[in-house]
RNA sequence: GCGGACGUGGCGAAAUGGUAGACGCAAGGGACUUAAAAUCCCUUGGCCGUAAGGCUGUGUGGGUUCGAGUCCCACCGUCCGCACCA
């Protein structure tokens, strides 16, 4: 056995090549037999991979690994999200084309990902923006339409007047272009949509469903979709009051139980009638270009003030022809929810209540809260919106607002507006389409033609793709596809007019990243976005794991796209993801220099004194302020290279470290100190492998039929390891499986202590053979490269020649795990006193003949009996006193 | 404002309602060494005690239970998500 110090950099590259030129991880498309398919969230090539990826990927290659030593056969495969603006800024600033950029990115990462030694399948590698990939998602795309899933329709869209491009909400940053900081204005755009919004029921119904997914996502995704359950109301107007003899106003509402203490309507400054009278009204029309001027930045909204202006209309409560309320438009009035009107209930919501307050308009309590006496209770500037018991609502006093709002709903469908309800129940959802529409050029373009006559045709199927031109120039801000001399003038595919236009929009680079997981089942048919048996063979995505902030909106359209997919015939299933996992961050301490500049942590170098720590710049000796933990970026300068920690420690040191110190879904620190101890436990492992090695060396070819307790002790060692890492690899506990290693690795150690070298048994050498052979697979799906090392080495006395990549799991002999004696601790009334070890098999008689038996519950009981004896089998015995 | 999660040694953390602190890091002591590195051994929640041992201890206060870090209620703190949604 080889004494020396492991090395990680020769051993990593070599075993890399082996796997390699074996092809052990390709993923054949048949015989799938038992399937497991393990997905971590792609990259976005920015050009190098961060820690998180580390992370990620790691966790991910622990399970692909564990489930194909279980006998699965895994897909676990690796691609690129690649289309994006940053490959636009960089065309931009470096004058650099982004296709350029970008496939350049991929080649960096990808050698990145294979210093890693992740057990990828390669071959099945995709980049979104191949068209390749995106003739697909076109086809798609047009199914999606002829299947009623996609719309054309107008929109409010953020504008960077500077950029010339439309923003994503999270672009805006207090109101302002998160590159261009122009003030980012309102625009009404004509969009391409999903129609996610007729999936919001089964989307939110399924939720339910998805038992592997974090509690967390499930809840953020409820709220995002944001049912509400209420009724739709049709107020009758005085014709002689609006502008064009209008005589209905359709609001919804949730508290229709609140209808008698009404005191106003309110509209939105976009709502049809609110937009009539303005043309009428001076005032009205300028009170509406106010509210259009302040945007919808959420500092601008939470300090807005409730504004309204009087229409000089009048609705007619639905229960009193003579009771009438002013409409007023109001500027916290949403259009794109409900009807983009309301009904104003001072008494039991706070923003009415706030607008009455301005405008004195007064409030009616008619919930009166349990306990209040209804003659004195008064609201004055607390709403209240809890239960309690009609009041001041003629039919409805004395019930609970769920009954009255039943009774409403009840008497409000039944009366007729000539030929319609005057109320219907209804169910709005939060959930907006999903706009697609991009003014750039680094996407997928959307598959579509205007035409004068025509209006807007698909292109043909035959035509497909529809690629990107390559000769842009990004000189002029805008789009460069609108740009470009050529690209957009084409025939209309329908009529032949010469003069129609290609769309110039590209998707949403979400749209990419929506259907990837689908495509790796079979990347390679060409006809089709989906080859169905292998689509329906591997899908879903068993365990797919990524970071928390794709908790909706990645994950929300991935669940949409698959159910349109469903619809159009190209997959099998509604859901794509069974498991999901959201991981931590990686964190690290953050330095900075006296003048506040941010340094890394290469730069700086810390010392230790006691529990003191101090830092000074390498350079100039200068003392650094250690500044909070926080996640590792750019701007901080608290990033670690994983480069520079792979050619330093080796990648098994990097992995192992990212598994060992936090439980996964938490953040974990970056430290020194601790990929430290990691690399000194590659060297541990590695020394105790041999040194088990050498004693199993001369072991007997067949197992014994005999063990002496001290071979016995061993197997125990390694059969309650393999055990329990068994257990905790499948809960993705991989900083618990850590510990067990541990805890076996010491164990090991200290069983090879014990021995006397001088004539060592052979069922002993057996078992020593096993536990390092079960050790080694137990942290080979970590540190896979040591792990080949060892298993090599461990075969040499064997001429076994066998990849441990490529071994089975070891049976866990549960035989093994039980003991013949059990050692219960003993309670008295509650507290620990004692101990009592008794036969694995004694009766509860046996045990507590044997617990009254000991000194100290004698003289706890003080010669009284007990009260009562509890024994919690194999785990406790209390007495109570 | 609404919703959710979390709170355990000096630190990262374990713990199906059943011996709190496994495992790692850091720290202290020791062995080996001319010395250092590497490695190995021991100690390490707090308080009292020479010791045996005892008391105490999972943010705070209550409760359920033979038994609570774990379940329930209230409060404090931290973090996250959503937010003019009718």
């Amino acid at each position: 056995m080889p004494t020396e110090r492991y090395n990680a950099a020769e051993a990593e590259a070599r075993w890399q090549k082996v796997w390699d030129e074996r092809g052990i991880f390709a993923t054949p498309n048949q015989n799938l037999g038992k399937k497991y398919y393990v997905l971590e969230m792609f990259p976005y090539p920015s050009g190098r991979i961060h820690m998180g990826h580390v992370r990620n990927y790691t966790m991910g290659d622990v399970v692909a690994r564990v489930k194909r030593a279980r006998g699965f056969s895994v897909l676990h495969p690796m691609g690129w999200d690649a289309f994006g603006m940053p490959a636009e800024n960089a065309a931009m600033e470096r004058k650099v084309h982004p296709k350029e950029w970008t496939y350049a990115n991929i080649a960096a990462m990808k050698t990145q990902l294979k210093s890693m030694g992740l057990s990828l399948d390669w071959a099945r590698e995709i980049a979104t923006c191949d068209p390749a990939y995106y003739k697909h998602q076109q086809k798609m795309f047009l199914d999606f339409w002829r299947a009623g899933l996609v719309e054309r329709k107008k929109s409010k869209v953020n504008w960077d007047p500077v950029d010339n491009t439309v923003l994503a909400n999270e672009q805006v940053i207090d109101g302002r272009g998160w590159r261009s900081g122009a003030v980012v204005e309102q625009r009404e755009l004509t969009q391409w949509f999903f129609a996610i919004t007729k999936f919001a029921q089964p989307l939110l119904e399924a939720l339910d469903g998805l038992e592997r997914w974090p509690e967390k996502v499930r809840l953020m995704q409820k709220n995002w979709i944001g049912r509400s359950e209420g009724l739709l109301v049709r107020f009758a107007l005085d014709p002689q009051t609006t502008p064009n003899g209008e005589s209905e106003l359709e609001i919804f509402t949730t508290r229709s139980d609140t209808l008698f203490g009404a005191r106003f309507m309110a509209l939105s400054p976009d709502h049809p009638l609110a937009q009539a009278a303005a043309q009428k009204n001076p005032a009205l029309a300028a009170f509406i270009a106010e509210c259009k001027r302040h945007g919808t930045a959420q500092e601008i909204i939470d300090k807005a003030e409730k504004l309204g202006f009087d229409t000089g209309i009048k609705a007619v409560h639905p229960f009193d022809p003579n009771w009438t309320l002013p409409v007023y438009v109001a500027n916290f009035i949403l259009m794109d929810y409900g009807t983009g009107a309301i009904f104003g209930c001072p008494a039991h919501d706070q923003r009415d209540l706030d607008f009455v307050n301005k405008y004195n308009l007064g409030n009616t309590p008619v919930v009166c809260p349990p306990g209040q006496d209804p003659k004195t209770f008064r609201i004055t500037d607390t709403a209240y919106d809890g239960d309690g018991r009609m009041i001041n609502s003629r039919f409805l006093d004395g019930m609970n607002p769920a009954e009255a709002r039943e009774d409403v709903a009840r008497r409000l469908e039944k009366e007729n507006d000539g030929n319609r309800p005057r109320a219907e129940r209804q169910v709005n959802y939060r959930l907006r389409d999903w706009g697609i529409s991009r003014q750039r050029y680094w996407g997928c373009p959307i598959p579509v033609i205007h035409c004068d006559k025509c209006g807007v045709v698909p292109v043909p199927e035959k035509d497909l793709p529809v690629t990107l031109p390559e000769d842009v120039s990004f000189d002029r801000p805008g789009n460069p596809l609108d740009h470009h001399p050529t690209w957009k003038h084409v025939a209309c595919p329908q009529c032949g007019n010469k003069n129609a236009r290609r769309e110039t929009d590209t998707m949403d680079t979400f749209v990419d990243s929506s259907w990837y997981f689908e495509r790796f089942t079979d990347p390679w048919i060409k006809t089709a976005p989906t080859e169905r048996p292998m689509v329906d063979g591997w899908m879903p995505v068993d365990q797919y794991i990524g970071g928390i902030e794709h908790a909706i909106l990645h994950l929300l359209y991935s669940r949409f796209f698959t159910r349109a997919m469903k619809e159009t015939g190209h997959v099998g299933l509604d859901e794509p993801f069974a498991g999901l996992f959201t991981q931590g961050m990686v964190v690290h301490e953050t330095f900075r220099r006296q003048n506040g500049e941010w340094v890394a942590p290469a730069e700086v170098k810390i010392e230790t004194n006691g529990d003191a720590r101090r830092a000074t710049l390498i350079a100039t000796g200068e003392a650094i302020e250690i500044g909070p933990i926080e996640k590792m970026s750019k701007s901080k300068r608290n990033t670690v290279d994983p480069d520079d920690i792979i050619g330093e420690y080796g990648a098994d040191v990097a992995r192992w470290f990212m598994l060992s110190d936090s439980p996964p879904e938490r953040d974990v620190e970056w430290t020194e100190r601790g990929v430290q101890g990691a690399a000194r436990f590659v060297q541990r492992l590695w020394r105790l492998v041999g040194e088990a090695g050498d004693i199993g060396r001369g072991a007997p070819a067949a197992r014994p039929a005999q063990f002496s307790p001290a071979a016995i002790a061993v197997r125990k060692a390694a059969h309650k390891a393999l055990a329990a890492v068994g257990d905790d690899v499948e809960k993705l506990h991989f900083n618990v499986c850590v510990a067990h290693i541990y805890e076996f690795a010491n164990s090991l150690s200290a069983a090879i202590g014990d021995i006397d070298s001088g004539d060592i048994a052979p069922d002993l050498r057996w078992a020593m053979r096993e536990a390092a052979e079960i050790l080694v697979q137990l942290f080979a799906p970590m540190m896979p490269h040591l792990a080949e090392e060892c298993w090599a080495a461990l075969g040499q006395s064997t001429g076994r020649d066998t990849l441990v990549a490529q071994s089975p799991w070891p049976n866990v002999e549960r035989e093994l795990l039980i003991e013949d004696t059990i050692t219960l601790p003993v309670q008295i009334n509650g507290k620990k006193r004692a101990e009592v070890t008794v036969p694995r098999d004694a009766s509860n008689a046996e045990i507590e003949a044997a617990v009254l038996a000991l000194d100290t519950v004698q003289k706890a009981l003080d010669g009284k009996k007990p009260k009562k004896v509890i024994i919690v089998p194999k785990r406790i015995v209390n007495v109570v006193a």
